[in-house]
DNA sequence: TAGATTGTTAATCGATTAACAATC
DNA sequence: TAGATTGTTAATCGATTAACAATC
């Protein structure tokens, strides 16, 4: 199977189809065509078809797609059979927020430690997880061995900590920091959030927009 | 000023802007060329150039571009100097998240009233807002007529409530919900932010990256 | 078999990059 | 004036869409 390098448009797309398969499956879809789910995610078919051909050949000629078998290599694809372990560095309002509101073991990881700087806070409880001081991420990365990392603590600390986390084995950032992380490191991989550049993009919309596109997100 | 229609591409790129022009400013920097910005955000001259001239002749041949200006003019672009009121819906751990966390007056909204479903929550404090019953939005819009929402509420209770603010006046939406929010009404804007997805994406690089793409963002 | 729908190739469209004359 | 750098046009690249033969 796959075509050697996928496009990041593409990538961006798949969990999205992951979604719309699993909403699909528990509503009892059995098969779906990419014209059906298409026009229920506002794409073209040609497009869903592109795409999937960049993995393999899912579909079945004149049938479709069976909706769980596609749901199941998409997800295989994105990673979300294995349970990569992950760290969380800043238990503040929005890393709180994370850790309680993310469904991670279905998202390809587990969460498996909290760390903050902060004694108030240190030794306070979220969901199953006590809250470490971040003097003992060394130690815990050494026996633990996670892989990735959720970045909620603040700007300028972020880049400092990262190339710590780095050298204590961490392979993975989920950024939230108001910092656009660059690791050198060509193993490394990076997926910043801003969600104020989010909310920026809405302001232009709503003083702009008298036709809004109703098309999805970028 | 400005070319008709506006790409989303380039729309994305605004806030990015905004926000490393902000940086040059703390750090001092007057003037600064569309080649040294280029490398700083890892992008090309050749496309900083044409993303302004999108919206007019920022710069001057020789020079370059005047920091605190052209951060004045794509603030203006992106509406920040207006302060569209916007209210939350769900103080949950992540609307008590974002309600803390974002710096709403820099984003041109600001946030003027939180509601929630949960008498253990209604009443409660955050920040300088108290949370008031879901039952008195239909109320406070007429009063104090809040033209934007954020919905941190279950999925199921997002289109039915979107239709319903709606109705009370709202026309931006910027929606955490694990749903797609398309509505019909060609002049609401909608901001999808899907943290799962994000989470998703990071799950494929990380199964799949050797070679990481050490580019920005989408 | 006939109808449906895929996988895939070719055509189109849009976004990015390169190049350069204009001009500060 | 000479050097730098813009604004803008032209060339390239990549992503999306259309079309259709293959086949279930």
């Amino acid at each position: 199977m796959s075509k050697n390098v996928i496009s990041n448009s593409v990538i961006r797309r798949l969990p999205r189809y992951y979604r719309f398969l699993g909403d699909l499956e528990s509503n009892g879809y059995v098969r779906i065509s990419s014209r059906e789910l298409a026009e229920k995610m506002g794409l073209t078919a040609s497009q869903i078809r592109q795409d999937f051909n960049c993995f393999g050949e899912f579909g079945q000629q004149g049938y479709g797609y069976n909706v769980t078998g596609l749901k199941g290599e998409i997800g295989k694809i994105l990673g979300l059979d294995k349970k990569t372990p992950m760290i969380l560095l800043g238990a503040g309002n929005l890393g709180r927020a994370l850790a309680a509101h993310i469904d991670f073991r279905n998202r390809g990881f587990d969460l498996i430690g909290i760390f903050d700087a902060n004694h108030n806070i240190v030794g306070s409880k979220i969901g199953e997880l006590t809250v470490m001081d971040v003097s003992e991420i060394e130690s815990f990365c050494t026996v633990n061995k996670p892989i990735a990392a959720i970045l909620c603590i603040p700007r300028e600390e972020a880049e400092k900590e990262a190339e710590k986390l780095i050298s204590y084995g961490i392979r993975a950032f989920w950024n939230f920091t108001h910092f656009d992380l660059r690791v050198g490191h060509k193993d490394v991989s990076v997926e910043n959030v801003h969600l104020g550049d989010s909310l920026t993009t809405l302001s232009y919309a709503v003083n702009t927009a008298v036709y809004n596109d109703s098309s999805e997100d970028e």
